[in-house]
RNA sequence: AGGGCUAUCGCCAAACGGUAAGGCACUGGACUCUGACUCCAGCAUUUCAAGGUUCGAAUCCUUGUAGCCCUGCCA
């Protein structure tokens, strides 16, 4: 079965609760049509966590035939950064999320949004404040206690409009003064006690250089951003709950036909992986991590690097589901749409990480031949390679016991296995050396047993991968495992992580099929779990390749 | 005068008063030129707890409990 069908088929199960507040809008003539839109800041890489809001926001906009946009919310220029609008792009078209001509700054809103704060004053809705941070704050109140009105928040619209004016003109210094909405500083939501809606910041802004030098706050640009954009579903994430009497606020005191509305569903996060913009942040600034692309992070770059495929992402992000429970995700989960996803389309080449020496005495010496291989049972359109065999060759040294474990059934003295795509060979005896570690393995081989022969007279338990010792490949092989948080995925009280020790290990060789005819540049690859690897590749999409021997290596086999 | 949100299997997650879907993980077994894949079987008498309403409750009511978020001129 297709991944495809594995979705339909999950799909006419159940639907999330977005669809359900969609449908039900649609339905009731609430909206005629749905919009949609990833809105991030500039100020660092897309993760894991994003690809769902990503694909959620897309996903939706496709479903019920609606429109995606992109929109950059950069309303605050002390954190952004062009290199981040790029970077943020590239990721999301390689998801497969298209905003076709749909590509908005908030930036390029300030005109629009400071006419709208303009009304507001003019509706006496809000007000100029001379209070410095710390004095609001403390007029705010606490959890327990309302707030205190200011002083000047019954200034008058003539002023405030004055006071605004030179706020934009820049009259003022940074924290001087603030544009405040006139809402209600009893409220028990925190978020309403008269919110701060415009601040000065004499700042070039990546996007409008030193245009302006007033800034508008999230709660009061993001719900302007989506009318103006049409939008009508703006779906964040739960931390935003609290801001949307606020956000409601705006929109029906500008007085938007077909107001957005705003809908929160639960972040993403990963059983004991650091996620988190801010984490990753520190973890690349400390220098524990090569970048934003180090393959032990999940940022959307990371996983490319390490090979996952856009549609793993997508079958997992897909699979995840979507409610407003906080939750973990198990790693395994995106292990297996990985797996899902390759193993149709990955070709399955032999490798071995740590060669020992068979050699097939009753085989003439200095022949070669060449063997016909599969590129993959599962997809016969991949076609075969052929691969040289002979007299020497490599074999695992796992995959040799002196003494075999009750239930061993690859080589041992007397037992005889399948050469993948080769012949039955039958162990005859090894030599070690002075330590008694096994330098080689002697064995001989039966003619009639080639692959492709049909030779039927007898099985055997084990089939196991080799190369050949001439012309074998070797590259250097970095196996990654996750950068692992022993607790949360999170910071410490005191800043630290609590990472395990071994979050990459480095394979000092690896032999490979010739069939890696680039292997020059194959000096990194990378390790997920039950054999599947990937060329390591910072500027192309990597190849993948399924070297199955790891399967039973990493995976089945427990002594 | 605190407010908001959430609790269903080890992990996600359906169920919308009619008798606990599905996936991941795990465990058996079959098959196998990859100990993989595939296949078949198993995996919540019970939904945070305790009461209540009802012929019938994960769903409604009451009272608790636990977790997450909120006191940026961040988003």
């Amino acid at each position: 079965m297709t991944m495809e069908n594995k979705m339909e088929e999950k799909d006419i199960v159940s639907k999330n609760f977005i669809e359900q507040i969609i449908e039900k809008d649609l339905e009731n003539g609430v909206y005629q049509h749905i919009q949609t839109r990833f809105p991030p800041e500039p100020n660092g890489y897309l993760h894991i966590g994003h690809a769902k809001s990503i694909l959620l926001n897309y996903g939706l906009a496709q479903k019920y035939h609606g429109k995606f946009n992109m929109r950059f919310d950069d309303t605050n220029p002390t954190k952004e950064k062009t290199e981040f609008v790029e970077s943020i792009l590239a990721d999301i078209r390689w998801l497969g999320a298209d905003w076709e001509d749909r590509l908005f700054f908030a930036s390029n809103y300030f005109q629009q949004m400071y006419e709208a704060a303009i009304t507001l004053i003019q509706k006496g809705k809000a007000y100029v404040c001379d209070l410095s941070a710390e004095e609001i704050r403390a007029y705010r109140g606490s959890l327990t206690e309302p707030g205190k009105e200011s002083p000047y928040r019954n200034r008058s619209v003539e002023e405030n409009l004055k006071l605004f004016e030179n706020m934009k003109n820049g009259e003022y210094e940074d924290g001087e003064k603030v544009l405040r909405a006139k809402i209600d500083m009893a409220s028990p939501n925190i978020n309403m006690r008269d919110p701060v809606i415009y601040r000065v910041a004499h700042m070039t802004h990546h996007n409008t250089k030193d245009t302006w030098c007033i800034y508008p706050m999230y709660d009061f640009a993001h719900p302007i951003e989506d009318a103006i954009e049409h939008i009508t579903h703006s779906i964040c994430t739960l931390e935003f709950e609290d801001h949307r009497p606020l956000y409601d606020w705006v929109v029906k005191e500008l007085e938007y036909k077909e107001p957005p509305k705003q809908i929160e569903f639960a972040k993403l996060y990963l059983t004991n992986v650091v996620t988190g913009k801010r984490y990753i942040k520190k973890l690349v600034e400390d220098g524990i991590v090569d970048g934003w692309d180090d393959p032990r992070l999940v940022t959307i770059a990371a996983l490319r690097r390490r090979g996952f495929t856009p549609e793993s992402i997508k079958m997992f992000v897909e699979l995840c589901g979507v409610s407003k429970a906080n939750s973990s995700v198990d790693y395994a989960m995106l292990e297996y749409c990985i797996r899902e996803d390759l193993k149709q389309k990955a070709p399955r080449y032999m490798a071995v990480l740590d060669p020992i020496k068979l050699v097939i005495d009753n085989y003439p010496e200095g022949k070669v031949e060449y063997v016909e291989a599969v590129n993959n049972p599962e997809n016969e359109a991949m076609g075969t390679r052929q691969i040289p065999f002979g007299r020497e060759i490599y074999i695992e040294r796992d995959d040799f016991r002196i003494e075999p474990p009750k239930k061993y059934f690859r080589l041992f003295p007397g037992n005889e296995v399948r050469l993948m795509h080769a012949y039955f060979v039958t162990c005859t005896g090894y030599e070690t050396d002075s330590e008694g570690k096994v330098t080689v393995v002697h064995a001989t081989y039966d003619p009639k047993t080639k692959c492709g022969s049909g030779f039927t007279e007898r099985k055997v338990k084990g089939t196991i991968h080799w190369v050949p010792t001439e012309t074998a490949i070797k590259a250097e092989v970095r196996l990654y495992e996750n950068l692992v948080d022993e607790e949360k995925g999170k910071l410490n009280e005191d800043g630290t992580l609590n990472l395990n020790e071994h979050s990459m290990q480095i394979m000092e060789s690896c032999y490979l099929e010739p069939a890696f005819s680039g292997a020059k540049a194959l000096d990194r690859f990378q390790f997920v779990r039950n054999g599947f690897f990937c060329i390591d590749s910072k500027d192309s999409a990597p190849d993948h390749m399924v070297l199955n021997r790891i399967v039973s290596l990493k995976s089945s086999f427990k002594l």
